[in-house]
DNA sequence: TAATCTAACAACGA
DNA sequence: CTCGTTGTTAGATT
């Protein structure tokens, strides 16, 4: 569930506490969120050091000396919790790093998630990766680039949004925000968009994702020392609403299957 | 249009024909047909001799000296025909082969067709024929072969068949009197045939498909020579038979929509 | 009517 | 959508 926003700030925080501490040990608890053996993982992972930071998409690339790379997904949430030295653990983890200084962190899935270790040559040819598209606040991610990869395309608008292949970070919540304030139905195709939509499809992006960040992120999701953030039901437009009213109208809205996902609309100006 | 049983016969009758004569020259009309261009089709296959022809699947591979390999595929349909000195060519064709005595062939495709010109290294990395599965008159084609091959899949019986990747050679025409043979409805999913259906069908593809052989092919196709097949309606089971009385029970054979495809069956023997 | 590729979509599993 | 795999469908192709 954490999406672009929650991930800009962990990324932030990680990069404050974690930068050039030196790696200790490792717990592995789930076999399956980790790509190599839990042996090859603790050989390869002891002593290296933090190098940076950085999210792309709903993943966070640690760059550690040595050419490696630790990548983390939430998968369909989770929390990815600092700790101390000397501080309480949580009661339930999957993975934990710890460093040289007793401080470090650990990681609960609510479900699946993914936590793999590569070499940095590695990189290009790592499936889960190598193909994400730009995060929307990513400095290319410009009008230009995204009437680019928009480019004629049938897909649906709200399938196109939650593809990572072509714009990378966005999810279920912060999609149905989007969609309405760029005015267009989650099943509108591409290819029907017109300039003035593509361009308000653009701004609504940014605008929605950045207002996240001001605000610290979604209330039900918690950063890195385990507090919630300050966006909450208020701040939606739509999303998660059933029956409220639209901001700009009277309309209730409404809850629709659209593919798999379950989207929140104003029939009123989301045709 | 032409199925395993066609393409055997012409490869048949191509290797009684053609088997050591040296190309001469082409002429292509469609260069959308072939994958190189024009130029450097005819400069790669002039002098080349004919070394073999066999079919695989729906396609026919002509192997000639110098580690080249010449591809067809007649697509919906159409027609090779030989000829031989002095003999008058057909009215329309896309591509013509001649050779140094002034025999050749011609092909006239219905729609579209491929005429691809290789060398044996490109075999490999030939997107249209490197996935084919097996024929299935080839030897290598045993019941074990075929129980490994559909191996707990999902798919449903009649587009298995369809798929070249599996079993090649099979199309819209033969399959129904295979389906209806082995008494499967063409929505059955593999994993849930019993052995004994597996069996039978199995069997009854090996026998649709030689009945065909030994009867020279579809009515309305034509050999290489120009000569019509003998395998008529009234040997048909079901294929094609709308409302005529199934050959095991009064039930009339209904035509209907499967996928994309057209199926005819025997609602009291195909569920 | 016929054959195949592609993109998009759906069901499912880890 | 969290993502890959498998299978299905609609549209296009000459």
């Amino acid at each position: 569930m954490p999406e672009l926003p929650e991930l800009t700030l962990l990324s932030q925080k990680m990069n404050q506490e974690l930068i050039g501490h030196k790696v200790k040990g490792t717990e592995i608890f789930q076999p399956k969120n980790i790509n190599i053996s839990i042996e090859e993982f603790m050989e390869k992972i002891m002593n290296r050091r933090i190098l940076s930071v950085k999210e792309r998409g709903k993943w966070l690339f640690l760059e550690l000396d040595g050419a490696q790379f630790l990548l983390i997904h939430l998968g369909m949430g989770g929390d990815l919790l600092h700790f101390s030295p000397g501080d309480t653990l949580p009661e339930k983890y999957k993975f934990k790093l710890h460093f040289m200084n007793g401080s470090g962190f650990t990681i609960n899935f609510w479900w699946f998630g993914y936590i793999h270790l590569l070499d940095k040559k590695q990189l290009n040819t790592h499936k889960l990766t190598n193909a994400l598209g730009l995060s929307p606040l990513d400095e290319a991610f410009t009008l230009e680039y995204f009437k680019q990869i928009l480019n004629g395309r049938k897909r649906r608008v709200k399938s196109f949004l939650l593809n990572q292949k072509r714009v990378a970070g966005i999810g279920n919540v912060y999609v149905q925000d989007i969609l309405f304030r760029a005015q267009l139905h989650p099943n509108r195709k591409m290819n029907t968009l017109t300039v003035q939509e593509v361009e308000s499809l653009y701004f609504s992006i940014k605008k929605i994702l950045l207002k996240s960040i001001e605000k610290g992120g979604l209330i039900h999701e918690r950063d890195f020392y385990g507090n919630n953030g300050r966006f909450s039901e208020e701040d939606f437009l739509v999303a998660y609403k059933t029956g409220k009213h639209c901001p700009l109208c009277a309309t209730p809205i409404e809850k629709i299957k659209t593919g798999n996902t379950s989207s929140y609309i104003c029939s009123a100006y989301q045709k």
